[in-house]
DNA sequence: AGTTTTGATGAAGACTTTATGAAGTTTCTT
DNA sequence: AAGAAACTTCATAAAGTCTTCATCAAAACT
């Protein structure tokens, strides 16, 4: 069953949503501010989030973007401004993958996750055919096994996997560990990467599935 | 291909902002100071600023000013959260385009960027049939073949590609190669693509798309 | 044709970046 | 507070990349 993210503080708005999509089987969790939200996402599998603009902690487009700074899954904006530059902020630059506006109906939010989790598992969500992500249990899972992985291990292979053929710059992966700004040296990635690579070679001595790119970071190949 | 000039002297940021924004096909030149960023901008085309308005040398409502005293195009702020409004207000009254604030999400940068460009001009640059880049994973795509290049061989190429049927002079392609002057023999090109050329050839044993432009410097045909 | 200038080429080595193992520090658990 | 686990730092080895240089080839100039 999918899990739905509603990232909205007006509480009747929420449970109509929720109401209509569960008559849909969709498994709903409904969070009245970014904070609360983002730690859910961070620790349980979610397929997708409805998120309002206008939450009382934090803007919409924050949460946001720290939700594209981790996981690409869809995320639809729910928006009262109809008519504000935030929409084209936030939809094309930070990745939203679609908006409704305020009043809503029902009825097409539940079209509108429909139409992005049609897609979405194939697009957004590819993920390699040789992993998997036991999120319940923090474990990446490798050629049917499932990897028993430091934190720091789990949240770079994890986003790896999710992300696969392309690079991500040390940088990047450093922010994926710690949420705020921390003052680490960036080669600690290497040795992350290092012990990664070991706990892979300890399933399949002849791996290779993580890729340096010299002067920028890493990539898996899917 | 667009050029966006980002002017900050904390090299992680300016590291961080110039990954993304190549990822997303701009060209980005990195200078930590006011002065060589406005030599370069007087001699060089220029689509955009990214400024920081705490630099070592001059303040950011200097640089600005300067800007502006020849050029109109879109400049973004980079501000510290507490800075005084007062200067960034002073800022708003020279003709800055956006602000942004520290710490920076990366992402929001690239849909400012964005942002601001679309309503610019629409690229003149077109890329050449035979050849395609993959900036996810930072390869030239020839003959749907992926070339895996070394960092200054991919900068080079991939500027090619994206400018192709134009002369691109040694010292230029030198520039594109280190963000900040390099000291290098101009001559370094000349070896750089020699091993381009052999790459090439790899893959198509007969192709000769970079053509020597005697005294000048190099091309490649589309 | 001979001379000069500029580019191509291959190889050496200087330089930069990454890998690795181990020690040190922090954080969490008991 | 002790112990364990996790993360960071460090020193050194290894690998990869860039620059330089010497030499040859090609083009331009007299």
């Amino acid at each position: 069953m999918q899990t739905i993210l509603i990232v909205e503080d007006d509480k009747t708005i929420a449970e109509s949503i929720a109401f209509i999509l569960e008559q849909d089987s969709f498994n709903c969790k409904w969070f009245d501010n970014g904070q609360d939200a983002l730690e859910y996402l961070n620790n349980n599998e979610v397929d997708l989030i409805l998120l309002d603009v206008g939450l009382p902690d934090m803007s919409g487009f924050d949460v946001l973007r720290k939700v594209r700074e981790k996981y690409s899954l869809p995320v639809i904006i729910i928006s009262a401004r109809d008519d504000e530059s935030d929409q084209v902020l936030g939809l094309e630059g930070l990745g939203a993958n679609a908006y409704v506006t305020k009043p809503l109906s029902p009825r097409l939010v539940v079209a509108h996750v429909r139409a992005q989790l049609r897609t979405g598992k194939a697009s957004t969500t590819s993920e390699s055919s040789k992993f998997g992500i036991n999120h319940a249990m923090q474990r990446v899972v490798f050629n049917e096994i499932e990897l028993t992985l430091t934190p720091a291990e789990f949240k770079i292979l994890s986003h790896l996997v999710k992300n696969p053929n392309r690079v991500h710059s040390r940088e990047f992966l450093m922010s994926i560990i710690w949420d705020r700004p921390h003052g680490s040296d960036i080669k600690t990635i290497n040795t992350h990467i290092k012990s990664i690579r070991k706990r892979l070679h300890e399933v399949d001595e002849n791996s290779d599935f993580i890729e340096t790119h010299r002067g920028i970071g890493y990539s898996l190949i899917e």
